[in-house]
DNA sequence: TACTTTCCCTAACGGCGTTAGCAAAGTTAC
DNA sequence: GTAACTTTGCTAACGCCGTTAGGGAAAGTA
């Protein structure tokens, strides 16, 4: 009865390589080049094949959404192991992200920037909470064992993502590339990343304590 | 010969038309209805007439680019109008750049959202220029003067934008909708907002002290 | 009135996502 | 082995899209 498991396997055979060709024309050749028709034409079947696989154009979209954020999840896990305080755990996070997206722009882009995701989107990204765990349990760890938090730390975790956010798209967008009017400022960027996570800590650290307006 | 002044204005007619209609699609029916045939049969007139107005697609949205973000700086630059110090000037920018983003859904996804912009399309904004004198003029404000400034003005203008960019996108995009999870946050964006411009307006006061690490 | 210019339309091209319908191939039952 | 059925993957179409060629009517000029 192994013939129905051949089909099996053939079947996920074509279903991994709709997916690889897929983010391979993205990667050569862009965004405006992820159309189900070239992708049917690369992988050498008709179009109709892709949607025995594929409810639409979308569904393909959220495959790559989803591993996105499992490796954007994965980066950050991976770059806070192993550091002695929380605060360097959160720098080395910043750093991650950071280079996360511009390491693969593409995934950065569909992300963020494409398919503006909607709440049902985001529910379909398991991902994303391990990225919300991630984040916060850091946060988090700021503050001394048994001592109460003095700020949110879902607050905190929006600040966080949305400094980072902030910066990579409008450096990315070539927005932050007026670079070129102003001579000199070729490692600004990265200047910038560690000015903002170091405005993060600090204001973590002093949340709490009286503000001197 | 006021013929020729009135055909003159009769296609300057026209080309308004052109831009309130496609405006108008957008607004109610969003930016999936942004299509030259649309704006054709909205207008009753033939598509290519669209085409002797704007060499493009594109063009009529980098039209509406530049009024997007002369809209911005004109907001930010009456929001800190006859503010006491640079730093409420900095915090009331920031309010203002976040009333903007929610009050101008459609502006703000087409100036950072839809079309990443390009280096030319930059340059192609005369009004990006004034955002940058209008943010960073205050920023410089926050040094007393005559002393050096003990940071890139143009380092944390970049700071600023990010984070207010990235504070909004997160907000706009239904990704800091997680809110639905966390019962109880539902004036937390505002609260992220505040935060982070606390954070900045820490960040340049106390530039060039010494670091506790 | 005859000529020229301007305006604007129809119709097409090539692309897209998506789907209906059919033919061939493979599988199963007798 | 053959007949019936299921699976598979194709062609061809529909209705969108941006863009452009070419022609015909109207307006202006002499």
């Amino acid at each position: 009865m192994g013939i129905v498991d051949r089909k099996q396997r053939q079947k996920e055979e074509v279903r991994s390589s709709i997916l690889d060709t897929a983010w391979d024309l993205v990667v050569t050749e862009g965004w405006q080049s992820f159309s189900i028709r070239k992708i049917a034409d690369a992988i050498e079947y008709s179009v109709p094949v892709i949607y025995s696989h594929f409810e639409n154009k979308d569904a393909i979209l959220l495959e790559f959404n989803r591993k996105g954020f499992q490796l954007l999840a994965e980066a950050l896990a991976a770059a806070k192991a192993g550091k002695p305080h929380p605060a360097d755990e959160i720098r080395a996070m910043g750093r991650a992200y950071w280079n996360f997206a511009f390491a693969n722009k593409e995934y950065y882009q569909l992300m963020f920037g494409l398919g503006i995701p909607t709440c049902e989107t985001v529910s379909k990204i398991p991902a994303m909470k391990d990225l919300n765990e991630v984040i916060s349990s850091s946060i988090i760890a700021m503050v001394p064992e048994g001592k109460p938090l003095p700020f949110d730390p879902f607050l905190k975790y929006q600040s966080f993502w949305s400094m980072l956010h902030g910066l990579v798209s409008i450096n990315m967008s070539s927005l932050g590339r007026s670079t070129n009017d102003h001579p000199g400022h070729e490692g600004l960027p990265l200047q910038v990343l560690e000015d903002v996570l170091c405005s993060f800590i600090r204001g973590i650290q002093s949340a709490g304590q009286p503000t001197e307006h």
